[in-house]
DNA sequence: GTGGTCTAGACCACG
DNA sequence: GTGGTCTAGACCACA
């Protein structure tokens, strides 16, 4: 489904959060769709099931997925942009920001790699993760 | 200079090594430029200054910055890692593709987020988030 | 395991870094070898546990150390970099030189500091000045 | 004269120190020769002159230099071995700890470093430094 | 119980 | 005044 990456000193939590909202933002997964069980997940992701667990419950907290006790997790109805407004202008600085600082490590200049996205969004290449 | 995100759940630390980070691959510090003292940025970010010591320390041992005893901290000279050809053009395609990902995942349209880019590299204010 | 000299000015964590580097180096502790734990070597050396927690993170960084979250901190595979030719031979010749001039310093005789390096290899207690 | 280490933790007095009183035991500076001015010294090495007054302060303190005011610093009749029992003891073991982890990185077996030591030596090739 | 982050505050090395 | 080292101690993320 995804990995997590041990070297970012995003908190696992954190990560495994992101990852989900992203596959539920990309239509990865669809309304209605069952989410992993806690434990399958923390095999996958080696991690231990308490920290899948808190991560689904926040993620149900925040109305995004539902739990029925006895059958599993699964994504709920999207009501709209899953992000909102500071947050949204939040997250995406950060992007950016990540985005033009490791494209200037790489001695790419910006133009390039405007032009770099806008061939690749054109070709349809995306990979989601 | 920027500033720190407290509901971001990457350190403090993190935030200002990446703003820092951001502000020399893209310019905004040039080589030989000072870097605001570790007390004076701890003020400006209203952190320890400990948290801000950790960060030069960091970056110095990356060989980003140099630090002159009694003196100050200062940009090095970008060395250029160069990387060329093949694996030039793979990293790119990584950066790019994670980015078109994110954006998407943020219902942000690419033209926006060009737009963003372009926009940040110019005012270069960031919310290290 | 080993101990550290408070009349050394080399600074406390410098001389944890180095005893574990050295330790890891011939062979005392191996591969996938747990360290001990922060808070237990903070004890036995007398130190704060914040200082361990330093080394720990830099040799983390360095890719000598691996840590896993709330398990804890173990020696990594050493890749062994590996230098060959001309290189390795420099770097052994500047090593020996530097050997013998400072064992020359001490008005150590060449036969007494062999003797030594062959009995500190066996028997593996540093003082890590 | 020396150089001195700025990515060595170790201070930049102790560096000094340390090399002064190399020149002395291994005799390239003899008894009664003139040490350098504080501030020409100071100009060489690239650091503040009070840091070199400092050394020269420590070295007369300990009976190794003698300063004659208007005239100079000059080397001492040297007593015996410039280092006595336990610190002897401490140096050594110091220096063999590193030779022993340097080798070690370099992947070069201990039998090796020590044939190569001795047939360094044979050939009087030694670098003071 | 494991490591990690952060704070407050002392003291040192250096210019 | 600059950065660096160390301590004590709180709180967090993770197993």
């Amino acid at each position: 489904m995804f990995e997590l990456d041990p070297t970012d000193p995003t908190p696992l939590y954190a990560q495994i959060e992101r990852a989900i909202r992203l596959a539920i933002a990309t239509g990865r997964l669809k309304a209605w769709d069952q989410l992993p069980t806690v434990r399958q997940l923390a095999v996958d992701l080696r991690v231990n099931a308490n920290t899948v667990a808190k991560v689904y419950g926040e993620l149900e907290r925040a109305g995004i997925v539902e739990t029925r006790r006895g059958v599993g997790t699964f994504v709920r109805q999207v009501t709209g942009t899953s992000f909102s407004g500071p947050d949204r202008e939040r997250r995406l600085a950060a992007l950016v920001d990540r985005f033009l600082t490791e494209t200037a490590e790489l001695g790419v200049p910006l133009d390039e790699a405007i032009a770099f996205l806008q061939n690749r969004r054109k070709h349809g290449r995306t990979s989601a993760g």
